[in-house]
DNA sequence: AGTAAATAGTTGGATATAAAACTAATCGCC
DNA sequence: GGCGATTAGTTTTATATCCAACTATTTACT
């Protein structure tokens, strides 16, 4: 997502010429009702929003869910964790190097399986994952007041269908 | 997304070891009640889900908003076009290049305002878009049938608002 | 008119991600 | 016990995306 500021306050009104359109009055067409697409903006803009919280403690949304996982089952391989995540594996190089590097996780070798590392989250990266969760839990409190109470649970539960069904 | 595979059917039990899982019973924490983070994994779910759909088409779902919103707004300029599809407008020029080069839509100079191009599709531009157009649907009937009618339209709505307010 | 500010599009640099090919280790099975 | 298949992780290659800086053009204001 992005630009939220469609409503132009610019003092040029919108132009009458059939075609050149200065920036409003989008014909979506289909695209408006279809799940697909309002499923990506709407993800994009919640994403956005997120960006924005967690880049005051110092990460971007992607390393969230990934420290989350660590922390919630220290000893998890790379593999699982990517499964998890719903990421190739090979995305999760880079990143895993990055937060080892900064010493939030740790690398451990198995000895039963010496092909896989064992992760789990140093001191630090429990404190940044204890300060992420603040974050997120001040993003869901608006994520939850924007859905509305009455309709949260039902909104999750259709996601959840189509995580699992949709694949 | 990818991985639906959660519940195994392979033979082997769940490792009853406290750290070292075997690739199933992945705790989420909170994650797993988590708008943000259901959000993510669904909108991953369905955008793969109609990737398939639409590379035996010949094109990438990226690209299918894009000939949409050209096609319904000849003549619409690219940061216009950017703005309406939620990406950033340098991200368009490359796919526009390639929208252009294989001959599916067309980038006219404006006479009155010599920095703007105008969009529009050509023939083969309207003819791939006709055939995305039915993937679409199906992809839409798909995600249809798994929130169910009842819910449809009330899931959309969320969906709008939040793409509204959570800039 | 003339200049400063805004705008359209591109370019360059960075990150995130996927897919395929690769290496090393382990497992399954005979 | 050994060999083919599988698995864990990395590397390589390719896209998609953002942001900031840039060029060219237009607009706004004096």
């Amino acid at each position: 997502m992005a630009r939220r500021r469609t409503n132009r306050t610019s003092g040029r009104a919108a132009s009458p010429k059939p075609n050149g359109r200065g920036a409003e009055a989008v014909d979506y067409g289909p695209l408006a009702e279809w799940v697909g697409f309002n499923l990506r903006m709407a993800q994009a803009a919640a994403f956005q929003a997120f960006s924005r919280l967690a880049q005051e403690v110092g990460t971007r949304p992607g390393r969230f869910a990934t420290l989350m996982l660590i922390g919630r089952n220290p000893g998890i391989s790379q593999t699982a964790l990517s499964r998890a995540n719903g990421r190739d594996k090979s995305s999760l190089t880079p990143v895993l190097n990055d937060l080892a590097r900064r010493g939030l996780i740790r690398r451990t070798r198995t000895r039963a399986d010496q092909r896989a590392y064992r992760l789990s989250l140093t001191p630090a990266g429990k404190s940044l994952l204890a300060q992420l969760v603040r974050c997120a839990r001040a993003h869901e409190r608006n994520l939850d007041r924007i859905i509305g109470a009455r309709e949260q649970k039902s909104f999750v539960r259709i996601l959840k269908r189509i995580i699992a069904e949709a694949g």
